[in-house]
RNA sequence: GUACCCGUAGCUCAGCUGGAUAGAGCGUUGGCUUGCGGAGCCAAAGGUCGUAGGUUCGAAUCCUGUCGGGUACACCA
């Protein structure tokens, strides 16, 4: 409809002015109309005349009912009621009404998010990055593209030595079989504990300190050697597994997508290890101090270590390492990965270094970032965990918030509030998560847009629903106008990659039902089959909007 | 110190390809139920868009300075 709109106005200016100028439309309040267009004051002097000419053509449009002068020069465009109308039969008819435009039909897209770490703890952070994730692929895959879906995370390094420190202290030494005593639902959370226990090892205890330096080399070592036999390796072996175990379960009570990939890090060590070695060759990196650096400042970055001094790969040469074995797996049109925001600059430097071998890869890649997940009011962190916001710490605020408004699918709705409470901020700043606010059904909620459905429902499970086509009325007119934005605010997500455009937009929807359903009676009214045929395609939108925000829509709360 | 991000109503946020009177939720105050789900709706009060300049017919939006907050800057991830 927009589309359609923009070229035709295109073309009258062009012949009225002979200007290419691009046409932007904009939604304006509605007392204004339905389109408006500033192109009348893009196109020099006189706006006022010009609009005229414009407006005396538009006039004569089919789809187009009024077209006014407004203010310093804007064109208001109202349509008939008729064009309007149509989104209705193509709402239902399509089931699946996101619109036409598929920007990436075709193309291979490699999704990058969520990352948690084996042998760690799940961070809000990864909580975050997991849900925004899921909703960015759903959006992609909109578009026609063909998503993969892939997870990276940290099977060696630092962390793993000082988590692997640790169990074997609990297990009083490399006994393997004593892990049989860990109960399964367990297994995940003392992993967890054994981290912590390490780290606090780790940072006061100048012994500790090196006994872990000693055991992260072994761990190395247990790849290099494909070693799955030795006491220490089935210790490692069996604790990767039951994070990876753990991770799985995460994404099952999420209800995310699956990862259709894990790309441990000990499997792009490998690759990563021989670029660098093959960079210091063509002088790419350089020797400092005994660690092969990469010195960032000429490209206004900075130096990082991509290998320590004592030969052990960093983060840097893993992330070298999986770029481009993500290429090689996928031949990708696109490339993204979200992460936090505190490692912008670290990303800059790793693809400056891939930029010297496969330049391709940093054209096609796009890094979103997020800010930090806090929660509201201070609340406090598991301090004996360490002294960062959980995921676990989230879920259960939000499920213990939810107690106060139990209802059929309790877990469904405290998903849609946490899931609605991150997705509807724009991806970027920092989050503060407020628990209350997220459940409750009064507000900008995930459980409000589930009751405005759920409301709708009942209605339609009351009636079979005809599909009619009679005039409008003056608020029936008002709803229709907001579901015929959807195509262009689903494109426009899209586009940006901005699912918090979609919640936005379901929130306005959702309102405008409300205040309708408020004002209008629909069973045993004249315009009853109208009605039902409309609020049938207000539903069908609210219910696919919902879901490519990853957002169950029941029939009953 | 250098670089990047962020400063919009009491609080949490939209608005940022420059455009009409800067919007929403929460909170506050006041209304609406012989009604399809009132877990709703309607309305009011509340803002020098951090600040000072610049560009422009027009700036919350672009540019520069400045103040405040966050993050990153060599062997962690």
């Amino acid at each position: 409809m927009k589309e359609v709109l923009a070229s035709e106005i295109k073309q009258i200016v062009q012949e009225l002015f002979g200007s290419k100028a691009k046409i932007v439309l904009t939604r304006p309040e509605s007392k204004f109309g339905d389109f408006s267009t500033n192109v009348a004051m893009q196109l020099g002097r006189a706006p006022a005349e010009n609009a005229a000419k414009i407006i005396e053509k538009l006039k004569r449009l089919d789809e187009v009912a009024e077209a006014t002068i407004a203010g310093p020069g804007f064109i208001n465009i109202t349509l008939t009621d008729a064009t309007l109308q149509s989104v209705i039969s193509e709402v239902l008819d399509k089931k699946e009404a996101y619109g036409s435009n598929k920007i990436y039909d075709g193309k291979t897209i490699v999704a990058e998010y969520s990352d948690p770490n084996p042998f760690k703890v799940l961070h809000a952070g990864h909580l975050y990055t997991t849900l925004t994730g899921d909703v960015i692929a759903n959006l992609l895959e909109t578009a026609g593209a063909n998503v993969k879906l892939v997870n990276f995370g940290g099977d060696v390094g630092l962390h793993v030595g000082t988590t692997m420190w640790a169990i074997i202290q609990e297990l009083g030494g490399e006994h393997p079989e004593k892990l049989a005593d860990i109960k399964t639902e367990n297994r995940m959370q003392w992993v967890s504990e054994q981290y912590v226990k390490g780290t606090k090892a780790f940072e006061g205890n100048e012994a500790a300190k090196d006994e872990i330096r000693d055991i992260n080399k072994r761990v190395y070592a247990l790849h290099d050697t494909n070693d799955h036999e030795s006491p220490f390796a089935q210790i490692y072996w069996t604790c990767r597994q039951w994070s990876y175990d753990g991770f799985n379960e995460l994404y099952r009570s999420l209800r995310v997508a699956p990862f259709d990939k894990y790309y441990p890090e000990s499997e792009t060590t490998e690759l990563g290890v021989e670029t660098v070695q093959e960079g210091l060759k063509r002088g790419v990196f350089e020797n400092s101090d005994g660690a092969v650096v990469l010195k960032g400042e000429s490209a206004g970055l900075h130096t990082r270590v991509f290998i320590t001094s004592e030969g052990l790969p960093t983060y840097e040469t893993k992330d070298l390492g999986l770029a481009l074995t993500k290429w090689q797996d996928y031949r990708f049109d696109l490339s993204i990965m979200i992460t936090g925001n505190d490692i912008v600059e670290y990303m800059k430097v790793v693809q400056l270094a891939l930029k010297s071998f496969q330049p391709e890869i940093c054209e096609r890649s796009k890094h979103i970032t997020h800010g930090m997940l806090k929660l509201a009011g201070g609340i406090k962190m598991s301090s004996r965990k360490g002294n960062a916001l959980l995921a676990s710490d989230v879920l259960e605020s939000a499920e213990k918030a939810s107690k106060a408004h139990s209802n059929n699918d309790q877990q469904g709705t405290v998903l849609a509030a946490v899931k609605y409470a991150f997705l509807k901020q724009r991806i970027g700043g920092d989050i503060i998560y407020d628990p209350e606010e997220s459940v409750s059904i009064a507000g900008n909620s995930g459980p409000y847009l589930q009751y405005a459905h759920a409301r709708a429902m009942s209605i339609l499970l009351k009636k079979p629903t005809p599909q009619v086509d009679y005039k409008l009325d003056v608020s029936e007119r008002q709803l229709v106008r907001k579901i015929s934005e959807l195509p262009e605010v689903v494109e426009a997500a899209v586009n940006e990659l901005m699912p918090h455009l979609v919640c936005t937009y379901l929130y306005e929807l959702a309102q405008e039902f409300n205040s309708f359903y408020e004002a209008n009676r629909v069973i045993g009214e004249p315009r009853e089959d109208m009605r039902l045929t409309l609020i049938n395609a207000y539903v069908t939108v609210l219910k696919n909007g919902l879901k490519l925000l990853g957002i169950s829509a029941p029939d009953h709360m």
